[in-house]
DNA sequence: CTTGACTCTGTACCTTAGTACGGAGTGTAC
DNA sequence: GTACACTCCGTACTAAGGTACAGAGTCAAG
């Protein structure tokens, strides 16, 4: 018979999460922060640590902290908000790997034509990022 | 007639950066500062232009102003190393590439069983992500 | 009934890449 | 010769996502 209440190192450790982790998304106002009882420790009950877990699963698909926050006060029910917000972020990481591939080519570019360099004096990638436009 | 040397302002001008920013780098020690004039400004040569292009076209490829500094260290000669460095960072991006489309294609699937829904209760997207592992 | 582990609270610190600001000194154009 | 722009210098602040720590209180096992 598992409590239905945990301390927060209780609910930290099923989380996967530091303590001061759930501390700050109390702060953050990602997560409810129990009353205090008259003596004793806060007891937090396990719907918080469904949140810290949609939390950290949402972190792993891309999503920062202030999106999560709006996800969250979304809630359920308005189905079509939460998926406009997905797809947003999946607009966004198709443009970060874009972003990154163009990177990677010119990361190809440099090395091929160092590879390609005939130990002269100077390294081609250092002597490309060196150039100033001319003026 | 151009000068050959440029106050700290010319000089960010030129180089499309905040001044702030020269300071900036010149306490990272990626950029020297000149000795003060008995009186006056400090005068900047036209190496520490070529060198703070140097610093964002690297920015742009997804270098760290840490790894730029490795860079500056290894300078001109070392095309190996620098080359090195260049395919270390090659490999850094293809990872993230691959991150972002591990991210993308989970994303993917949240949308397509949020779209397949039937406007049931619960939007499958915040219960995928809210689902406790079984303990 | 003591020891050790845990909690509470507030505050400070970390990284990365800068930006902002205040007050004093300086350089230059009109 | 006086505005006004610029420089110098140190310090503090920003975002984002935490981490660390001090000092006091509390809980539970032996």
């Amino acid at each position: 018979m598992q409590p239905t209440t945990l301390t927060i190192g209780r609910l930290a450790r099923a989380a996967g999460v530091n303590v001061e982790t759930v501390r700050y998304y109390q702060r953050l106002g990602l997560v409810d922060e129990p009353p205090k009882p008259e003596s004793g420790f806060r007891h937090y009950p396990a719907d918080t640590l469904d949140r810290i877990v949609f939390i950290k699963r949402a972190q792993q698909l891309g999503f920062r902290l202030e999106e999560i926050r709006e996800l969250l006060e979304l809630g359920d029910g308005h189905c079509a908000d939460v998926r406009a917000k997905a797809e947003q972020k999946r607009r966004q990481i198709e443009a970060q790997i874009r972003d990154l591939r163009a990177m990677g080519a010119t990361l190809d570019e440099l090395i091929a034509a160092c590879r390609a360099g005939r130990g002269d004096t100077r390294c081609p990638i250092v002597a490309t990022l060196a150039r100033r436009p001319s003026s």
